[in-house]
DNA sequence: TGACAGATTGATACCGGTCTCACTACGATT
DNA sequence: AATCGTAGTGAGACCGGTATCAATCTGTCA
């Protein structure tokens, strides 16, 4: 037992006030009663051997960590990082610590991940699942008394609470406004691994958050009389590369596309840069939305249209939800929907076709 | 003692596969030895159990949490959400798990998250330390034998290894290539708080990376005979008021400014906006450099010149740094430093005056 | 003066693992 | 046949807290 730390422990602190270790720890553990004179002398003894509590063996003893644990897409993402920043800043406010893990959207990895955290005996978990399909890791954590809320997406039959955006109703917004400027062919881009980069069922999008974008957009596409809409979707859009082959594959294509919706803002910015890189001037050539309101999207000449995330309050949102089903409240499991609204800015305008 | 969650420990699995509890815990901690069929039929029962390690109640009794703690200014800040993603990932592929804080770059909040982390026992702590001059919150996590890397900053006489950039370097290389380009009027812009937003000394910079940075940025301009200097730094850039109030002052003062250093990336934005909002054209009528690299920098047109800061790799290497620390060596602490190279981009261009 | 309630305090089991040490069984060595 | 080495196993201490319960000490009241 190569315990490299001499920590001080009540037992030390007990033995300097001459006082039984029971006394000592109810004392610094705050619990119990002690006389005002033991209590000060306790303390003293303390503060003098420098006593720091550890926080494992109280956690061991009781079997609450106060620790809450935390799986996203990728912290490196401003959406993410932003709704950790609103979960850690609640969670302290509680009195609670966070773990953050990344799955970098892999199923196996938030698997993996998520069994970490459980052995780690948080005392729940928020997780933005990559699959929606696959969730007994999560349905495993629930039964087994750890509570689960899913951050960005609903897994209806997981049992657990979920925060998300008003994805349905965002799309819907947008595509009136597009619709309205007289646009028709417009385009979902989406990272989601699509066959072919095709979309042929919506049942193909594991991540709910996606396919309820993509079916109010299919939604309004339908409501004006245009039936192959699942063609205007194109997955696997990951990085620069894959994002110049789609806008290439869009500028080409025979419908002669004049809006582009971007499912995230990394998607967005790529697509910004691989327009102006082409030529195709905002809004006169092309009308462009992204999710997510990220830092770029207010510098861009013009600024771009954005469905507003706030993924703080996401955040925010997720730990109280959490908070409550600790403090044991039983209230069914649902869904908590927060409004994203859309935010028309310079790089949505009439479709030129119209115009 | 409420103990919610009936998990089952080792007891079990050995009193289900009719061993010792000294034995079932051989083969399921990996440790010690056991006959090939004792070993199958303490696994068997303990998949049908579904055992969990309590890894809790592990680091208790062998004295080490694979848990490494980091404390950043702000991981929304994409600076940091970057480190923290170069630190989860490596420090995942070690075995170890990221505990992540945020210090809100306040002195006593970071002093509280380091004393949280430290109530947790972790192995060892990355800190972007908010104030060089109040240390002894770490050097006490240093004496206590919890090691520490600090993160973008460098503390000398802490004793502490740190990882940072080459902050002096980077400021002496931009202002070769602005002085060149004929300016001379520079203005340094960054969030520290200065009195009247003036600097008077550099010690009254707490951060030794933003210190470095002004101190190449005065080294340069005295090397061009400009002996008042220190007026062209300008402190308190916290929000877009501020720097809307900075960029006033800079474009109203006598000196007629030609060039900006923006000492961040969330201050080089919303310097960026705060110009284009009042009609300013990049480069010709002002050049402008931020450090780090983030993704807005290159959707602006033009694409603004950078200070390329690699924190992913800032990350990657603290974490290495720390487990070596981990393992025992004891070579003497010091500094390492990643180069950041500036990268000039569209912003920057000949001085207006010169022109 | 003796009984009794209330306030303090101490002894000790316990949480779920790891780890030390002693003990057994058995083949090899002499 | 006696001795030895070794693989395998079990008993039980231990980590640093918390929690339970009994013991002690007051002061008060009948």
């Amino acid at each position: 037992m190569n315990r490299k730390k001499n920590s001080i422990t009540v037992a030390d602190v007990a033995r300097a006030a001459n006082v039984s270790k029971a006394t000592a720890a109810r004392v610094l553990g705050g619990y119990g009663v002690a006389s005002e004179s033991t209590r000060r002398s306790v303390i003293e003894a303390a503060d003098r051997l420098g006593y720091q509590p550890n926080e494992l063996a109280r956690s061991m003893s009781t079997g609450r960590t106060g620790l809450i644990g935390v799986v996203v897409g990728d912290i490196e993402n401003a959406f993410f990082s932003r709704a950790v920043r609103g979960i850690s800043d609640t969670a302290r406010a509680a009195g609670l610590n966070v773990v953050i893990a990344n799955s970098g959207e892999r199923p196996e990895q938030e698997r993996e991940m998520v069994s970490v955290l459980l052995r780690q005996r948080v005392a729940g978990l928020i997780v933005a699942p990559t699959d929606d399909r696959d969730v007994r890791h999560l349905k495993d954590a629930i039964k087994a008394g750890t509570p689960v809320v899913t951050l960005d997406r609903w897994v209806p039959d997981l049992g657990a609470d979920g925060v998300c955006g008003g994805d349905h109703a965002a799309a819907t917004e947008v595509m009136e406004h597009l619709l309205v400027n007289g646009h028709r062919r417009i385009a979902y881009v989406t990272a989601v691994d699509l066959t072919d980069g095709r979309l042929s069922d919506l049942s193909d999008i594991p991540i709910s958050a996606v396919r309820e974008r993509v079916r109010g957009f299919m939604d309004a596409m339908h409501g004006t009389g245009i039936a192959n809409s699942a063609t205007f979707v194109r997955g696997g859009a990951v990085d620069s590369r894959s994002i110049d082959g789609i806008i290439d594959g869009l500028l080409t294509d025979e419908q002669r596309f004049t809006a582009i919706l971007a499912s995230d803002s990394l998607i967005g910015a790529e697509i910004y840069r691989s327009l102006s890189a082409r030529g195709i001037r905002l809004p006169k050539d092309m009308s462009l939305v992204s999710w997510f309101d990220a830092d770029w999207t207010r510098v861009t000449s013009p600024p771009v249209s954005i469905i507003d995330q706030p993924t703080y309050l996401f955040g925010q949102t997720a730990v109280k939800r959490l908070i409550a089903r600790l403090e044991g409240q039983a209230i069914p499991p649902d869904q908590i929907v927060i409004p994203t609204p859309f935010i028309a800015r310079g790089s949505t305008g009439k479709s030129r076709t119209t115009g």
